[in-house]
DNA sequence: ATGGCTGGTAGAACCAGA
């Protein structure tokens, strides 16, 4: 059986419902994920999910900022949620598929402007949470797919200019290796570099302040589907939708599919 | 020329994103 994951973070999914619909019609992902969703459980816009045959579904949103949830065409359990910072913030929310297989939803902080913890918080704050993360991810089966936007672009040719970005958070070296840290802590395969081998150029995000995204492609490869290897071995396909960022009041960051054979 | 923009919320000379 063919099963396709997608994850967006989604940057408002009330404002953007309208993509988010175009993506439902035109891709029909089994399993969507998304983050910044911005929405209070009680006000989630489920009918419309339901409307193109989303009928089950985990979420964990909260006032105003972050919020992850996940929508899905076929049965989906939640299978746990966590708050790696300890503050109350909704950043992750995990599920099960009948099949066994799990998939976790992640929204790791963005971590502010200074990449020094001594005089920006959030800096730290981002390296704790991508820490716990792994100290979580070494007891996970190997049946897991790690979804999200994980705010960090890990390799050189996942930056417009690696060394113009060496020191912009998202690319530092302290947030690259902790991330590599964490994709050793359970040989989680990045499926984006397993499909798009390196030195390719692949981006999942593209800053609204430019006049023309396309044409200056300013992009970072912030947003990951990563495997456990056994899961890694039934993916066949792996797709990023660069157009979204062109679709009607678009969200920064676009779409990636990915495709199992399970 | 990495902030030139954006949404949510309040009703900002705001916050957060990255």
């Amino acid at each position: 059986m063919s099963l396709t994951i997608a994850t967006w973070n989604i940057n408002s999914v009330r404002f953007r419902i309208d993509i988010v619909e175009r993506l439902l019609m035109h891709h029909a992902p089994d399993v969507l994920c998304l983050q910044e969703t911005k929405v209070m459980d009680d006000a989630f816009p489920h009918a419309i999910f339901a409307d193109h045959g989303y009928h089950y579904s985990v979420i964990n949103g909260q006032r105003m900022h972050h919020g992850v949830a996940t929508l899905s065409k076929i049965p989906l359990i939640e299978d746990n949620r966590h708050d790696w910072q300890d503050n109350g913030e909704a950043r992750h929310v995990g599920a099960r598929l009948p099949n066994g297989l799990r998939i976790e939803n992640v929204y790791v902080p963005a971590g502010g402007d200074t990449p020094d913890a001594t005089v920006n918080p959030k800096f730290g704050q981002k390296l704790a949470f991508v820490e716990r993360m792994t100290r979580w991810s070494e007891s996970l089966s190997d049946d897991t797919v790690i979804v999200g936007d994980f705010n960090i672009a890990p390799l050189e040719c996942d930056v417009w200019n690696h060394k113009a970005l060496l020191d912009v958070v998202s690319h530092t070296p302290v947030e690259v290796a902790a991330l590599a840290a964490l994709q050793q802590s359970h040989d989680w395969v990045d499926l984006g570099r397993h499909f798009v081998p390196p030195p390719e150029r692949l981006f999942t995000w593209w800053s609204y302040r430019a006049a023309d995204w396309r044409l200056s492609d300013r992009g970072r490869r912030l947003d990951h589907i990563w495997a456990s290897p056994a899961a890694a071995r039934a993916a066949t396909a792996f797709e990023v939708l660069e157009d979204a960022r062109d679709w009607g009041k678009p969200s920064d960051h676009v779409p990636q599919i990915a495709t199992f054979d399970l």
